[in-house]
DNA sequence: CTCTCATATTCATATATTTGAATATGTTAA
DNA sequence: TTAACATATTCAAATATATGAATATGAGAG
């Protein structure tokens, strides 16, 4: 059996990735603001994540937006269960989901505008 | 989100071992026979699923056993049902079983004996 | 009491993973 | 064309993980 999927897994910035991404399509600068870490690491997860074929990116102009991958869902539904499951029931990642939907909200997210919201 | 449980099974000789547990509680030298592994390997991985509250020890005389933890079962429904189907699809870990079926038929386990059968 | 067996632990080493800092690549805007 | 921006990659260092070999521990058999 293959354990690449749980090695992707096994890392705590992946799995706050993985949450945002259950809910929208982001890129690496949304990314990078809501969770508060460096670009050089959040591209090198989404790398991993990609490389597991857990996710799909694809190139907007200037932007790389990353998305959860369907195919991974349909293939795997018992472990996406378990995974939105404890991603509700842990405050860290309730907290980086509401920050995301507040920049909804305020519509200041990337594809909502050409100017560049993230610095 | 705590991650010991991904990390605990980010690896080939632990899903092993698992697969063989959900059937039933093992000691030390049957997986070693079972899975064609060295004692302290055993051990070791052992261990590491003990840690991850996965597994349970209990010492009868000179053997250890080891079994699946029950609430973590209740408490990871979705994730059991994962590892289970994916178990089951896998032909290694077909093979496992099958191993230790003929071992229960030939009633070759060191629960049917005081003789150690495993050397 | 001593030997053998089952298991755990230690030691040393090889390999993998994570991450900051620097740099390269490609795109858009001025 | 030049500057700013978004992203990926490289390099180096720190940390974690896996494993063979040797050894320690503790129980039962003789």
């Amino acid at each position: 059996m293959n354990t690449d999927i749980f090695k992707a897994l096994s890392d705590e910035s992946r799995l706050r990735i993985l949450n945002l991404l259950f809910r929208r399509e982001l890129c690496v600068c949304e990314l990078e603001s809501i969770l508060d870490m460096s670009q050089t690491n959040v591209s090198r997860h989404l790398n991993k994540l990609k490389y597991a074929n857990m996710v799909l990116m694809t190139k907007k102009s200037k932007w790389a937006y990353y998305s959860i991958n369907d195919q991974f869902i349909k293939e795997n539904d018992h472990l996406i269960a378990y995974l939105k499951n404890n991603f509700s029931e842990d405050k860290d990642f309730v907290r980086d989901m509401k920050i995301l939907i507040s920049l909804e909200e305020d519509q200041a997210l990337c594809s909502d505008s050409n100017i560049v919201k993230f610095v």
